[in-house]
DNA sequence: CGCTGAGCGAATACTCGCTCAGCGGTGCCGTATT
């Protein structure tokens, strides 16, 4: 087992890191020794060294490569060019489309030979039997999954092939897993968790908190209003720096990024609709401040790491308080003040509902059961798309939805029924299950409408979100401000909610339950009706539960207390 | 779920207002076509 002098001197030597910060070198030393780590640090913070160190030590002792699953071929190459400045051309090597095939195959090569440490790729390769067969036989050191969170917003629809990592990881001989992530609440956590099949984790959370980062809600009744709102604010921001504007749709990005430059401003809109080279050049131009504004729908972020953006403004309400920090942690990076301004119609939440979804198709996933049945054997996904005519990646999605129900099993010869119930029982339970993500999906939209409303400290309740405590009140957020001004008497210029709504706010009493409180944050609790769950928040006589099955539920603390309806579990 | 724009009828003629269908975000990969 390696000690810590041995991998702090190779961060140093090998990477130019004379200096780790916390968690860091727990992290390296914890892989180095076989331990499943999951990493939740803001970019920025060197997360990556913390594997990077890790497969640099293994590989020198042992030859063996890291494979590194990272979900943009554009963020691959990034990783490629740092490390092969560092460590030499061979040191790290990408197999993609973006490459020739004489190209992957000299990649393949370098691996095999034991020059490569890392071996980049995306999900969707490793979706492939004879990939995964030829990186088993390189007896992978270290698993490494990197932009983690990917397994849950994406594995479930998008890219379904996120859901099959841990059934690669057994593949691969189980080697330590390395997960990383710059945003992940408690259930999404435990979400990476689960899916890769992590093992008693050490779980390292640092940097969580952005307090140079002021946070504010402008509420709007009119769509009109709110654009005219963006664009005035944005146009004021702007004078003082750089920064982002999200947008719900491509069409919308394009409208304010020419109205702002009608306004002067030199900014661009930028959405997955644009030409690759295109795209280029925007980022480019932002990172070297040769743009004011970016104006974009969630296409632009991960890969993002430009320390001095001064503004986030969303013209519409995200999908959730886990994407909403992820963006808005883009702003403020060199510890300057900055700003994330939130424009808010309850209208935009319709938007975002449509998008997240995507409910359980029993005739679907009836077809693909049957198949398996008339088979009697392990089935290829390949064969599965050509007998019922789905395309690869929808029979991908149904067999998630399938083995998460425990109805089918996927092994090395493919997929397997693996229940001998009636197949209608089979489907209700996927359909059941599917169900009940779709409700704690919705649940998330909820969360992120309550920070849009909430009189509080919005500080408080995004931390709590994210299982933080953070016990008095931050004084840089509106609501923060709000509570100031009614506490002095006296009316400081116009608030934006001015005479909006009686408020009860009671300063830093709002978070803190008292010591002998039954329910502490993050303590588990069961209801009868919604079963497990984990305390989240407590603000005067609301506590907010995140339950397994139904999400997030708010309650009457007088309710609870009256009726018993909550026991510590 | 809610916005947009086409189509239409009615009121006006340097249009207006209603209804309803269609659309809306993220990226791998591989195959067909220049």
């Amino acid at each position: 087992m390696p000690d810590d002098t041995t991998l702090a001197a190779l961060a140093a030597s090998s990477f130019s890191l004379p200096d780790l910060r916390d968690g860091q070198l727990a992290g390296m030393s914890a892989l180095a020794a076989g331990r499943d780590v999951l990493a939740v640090m803001p970019t920025g913070y060197g997360k990556s060294a913390i594997y990077q160190v890790a497969a640099l030590h293994l590989h020198r002792n042992s030859g063996r490569p890291a494979v590194v699953v990272s979900p943009l071929i554009a963020l691959q190459e990034d990783q490629l060019d740092g490390l092969r400045d560092a460590l030499g051309p061979e040191a790290a090597v990408a197999i993609n489309s973006s490459h020739t095939d004489a190209e992957v195959e000299a990649a393949w090569k370098a691996a095999e030979s034991g020059q490569a440490t890392f071996l980049y790729l995306a999900p969707e390769q490793l979706a492939k039997e004879r990939t995964v067969q030829r990186l088993a036989a390189l007896d992978v050191a270290l698993f490494v999954v990197d932009e983690a969170h990917c397994v849950s917003s994406w594995g479930h629809d998008f890219r379904p092939d996120y859901l099959g990592l841990g059934t690669v990881r057994e593949q691969l001989g189980n080697p330590p897993v390395a997960a990383l992530t710059a945003t992940a609440s408690p259930p999404v956590r435990d979400e990476i968790v689960e899916r890769l099949g992590m093992k008693d984790p050490l779980v390292l959370v640092h940097g969580f908190d952005r307090p140079n980062i002021s946070l504010d809600v402008v509420r709007h009744h009119e769509d009109k209003d709110k654009r005219k709102g963006v664009l005035r604010q944005v146009a004021g921001l702007a004078r003082d720096g750089q920064g982002l504007v999200y947008a719900a749709t491509r069409k919308d990005t394009e409208k304010y990024a020419a109205k702002l430059a009608e306004e002067g401003l030199r900014s661009e809109a930028y959405h997955a609709g644009l030409a690759a080279a295109e795209r280029e050049r925007i980022h480019e131009q932002f990172q070297g401040d040769d743009l004011d504004v970016v104006v974009a729908t969630t296409a632009f972020g991960m890969g993002i790491d430009k320390p001095t953006v001064r503004f986030v403004v969303h013209a519409d309400i995200p999908e959730s308080l886990d994407a909403y920090y992820q963006e808005i942690g883009r702003a403020g990076r060199d510890g300057k003040p900055a700003a994330a301004i939130l424009h808010y119609r309850s209208e935009d939440l319709g938007l975002r509902k449509f998008f997240s979804t995507n409910t359980p198709d029993p005739e679907s996933l009836m077809a693909v059961l049957k198949v398996l049945k008339a088979a009697h054997a392990a089935t290829p996904k390949s064969s599965l798309a050509e007998l019922t005519g789905f395309k690869p990646r929808r029979i991908t999605n149904l067999v998630n939805q399938l083995e998460e129900a425990g109805s089918v099993t996927i092994g090395k010869r493919g997929v397997r029924l693996a229940s001998k119930a009636k197949l209608s029982a089979l489907v209700a339970a996927a359909v059941e299950l599917g169900e009940a993500r779709q409700r704690v999906e919705q649940s998330r939209l909820t969360m992120m409408r309550a920070y849009a409303e909430t009189d509080g400290c919005r500080r408080q309740f995004l931390l709590s979100y994210f299982g933080e405590d953070l016990p008095e009140p931050c004084n840089n957020c509106d609501g923060c401000a709000e509570a100031g001004r009614r506490g002095e008497g006296q009316a400081l210029g116009s608030g934006k909610h001015a005479g909006a709504g009686g408020k009860k706010y009671d300063g830093g009493a709002s978070q803190g339950a008292g010591a002998d409180d039954p329910f502490p944050l993050q303590s588990a609790v069961v209801h009868k009706e919604w079963g497990q769950g984990l305390v989240m928040r407590h603000e005067d006589d609301v506590i907010t539960v995140l339950f397994e099955q139904e999400g997030y539920k708010t309650l009457s603390r007088t309710a609870v207390m009256e009726h018993k309806l909550l026991k510590p579990a």
